[in-house]
DNA sequence: GCCAACGTTGGC
DNA sequence: GCCAACGTTGGC
């Protein structure tokens, strides 16, 4: 079992919609290499959910991996912001996957304690300029963030 | 294939 | 609002 990191807006879709809404397709990336990490999920992986361009950002809660292999079914959707073109439907260029919630952490870890706790090459968020939006975590690093949780 | 211009991300 | 980083686009 691997450990992820997936970001996202919370004005646009936030840990709270997540629970709320039970499991959600993690659609709208539109990134090569953020598109292989997802590709290379499987069922059963944890994947903490960041919250960016938030006040403060931070990891807000952990979902799972509940379904690999999906067309992003976005990407066929001319009234989507993320439709693509040149995505052709019988070799769809974007791939997804659907996840569970598990866990909101109250409050949020923030950016600044992760900074603390973590360097840049243990955790690609705090490098700066860091865009990609799905990101692996190694499993040390994970533990040390569930027990960040615990810790209060 | 190069690379400058441009757009987006995201912390502050 | 600013700006650094970096991905994408398009002219050549």
């Amino acid at each position: 079992m691997r450990h992820w990191l997936i970001k996202s807006e919370p004005h646009t879709y936030s840990i709270h919609d997540l629970e709320k809404e039970g499991t959600a397709l993690w659609d709208g990336v539109r990134n090569y290499q953020a598109r292989n990490y997802l590709r290379a999920m499987q069922v059963g992986d944890l994947a903490f959910f960041y919250h960016s361009n938030a006040h403060p950002p931070g990891i807000a809660g952990l979902c799972r991996v509940v379904e690999t292999g999906l067309p992003d079914p976005s990407q066929f959707d001319p009234a989507s912001p993320y439709f693509d073109p040149k995505s052709p439907p019988e070799s769809p260029r974007w791939w997804t996957v659907r996840v569970a919630f598990l866990e909101k952490f109250e409050p949020l870890i923030p950016l600044a304690r992760l900074r603390e706790q973590f360097t840049p090459e243990e955790l690609p968020i705090l490098r700066r300029g860091n865009r990609l939006s799905v990101i692996p975590v190694e499993a040390r690093v994970a533990e040390q963030i569930r027990r960040m949780v615990q810790g209060g």
